[in-house]
DNA sequence: TATCTGTTATATTGTAAGTATAACAGTTAG
DNA sequence: CTAACTGTTATACTTACAATATAACAGATA
């Protein structure tokens, strides 16, 4: 699992963090019970402080991606990923809306911003299957 | 057009600004060459400062959603709304992965997802075609 | 006993958001 | 011409967040 890290985004590193991950777990990269690194350790490979990696790990624990074992270390959730929620489909919700809006605007017919998303949708979850 | 602010929101203020004003476009109700309210008279409508507005003025400027007419002020662009960019396609494709991967994670089907997408993008360009 | 783990506390720096006040240049109505 | 409006710019201030730097604590491990 590569982070990899825009220090020139607008978007926080502990963003881009959090990101990363969750597109790791999508993408099969990064399995249920596997483990992740120490914050320390994580902090130091990638050159950041290992509070900014401790707030993106604490934000995966709130909603439930990732476990903190007192022995394990950090580990992706065993139990499997945390579901639909209503919180997470408002959360959803929200960000979609002005994507779309912006969409509409710029004349992106419906169809072409659904192959858009299916696009995307295709490209995190068709796993390179070179080692099985 | 109503301005409806959330300022407990994370969102900066200039934000949910840009995206009102972009939903009000692509929804209808706002359309090309129509005037916008003045910096000064917006702040003071809905209790802001005017440099928070015209932040959001200008970035919208930037995009080619609005013009600055010297003598009728704000305008929605009358020569129509900014294209498909490759800026605005990469914008867009980084929004929309992390959406996407959460989604996945969640275990969100490509179909669900797709639905989505479909009912916020008719959701707003349903008109409620009351005046015409 | 060391060493690692996550966690917490505190302090500092830099930057962004938002406000406040003021001024300038151009336009428009009286 | 004057007065009021427009967008625009400049400056200064406060607040909040992002990120870093040290440091310490409690629990687990070898």
């Amino acid at each position: 699992m590569i982070i990899q890290l825009d220090m020139q985004s607008e978007l926080p590193i502990y963003t881009q963090l959090v990101n990363q991950i969750i597109e790791g777990i999508a993408s099969g990269q990064l399995k249920p019970g596997e483990p992740l690194p120490s914050v320390r350790s994580l902090a130091s490979d990638i050159g950041i402080n290992l509070h900014t990696v401790n707030k993106a790990y604490t934000l995966l624990k709130q909603d439930g991606f990732i476990l903190v074992h007192r022995q394990k270390g950090v580990v992706i959730n065993p139990e499997g990923m945390p579901g639909i929620t209503e919180n997470y489909r408002n959360k959803m919700q929200g960000e979609l809306k002005p994507i779309a809006a912006e969409a509409i605007c710029r004349g992106m017919s419906r169809e072409r911003l659904l192959l858009e998303v299916e696009r995307i949708y295709q490209e995190i979850t068709q796993t390179d299957k070179e080692n099985d």
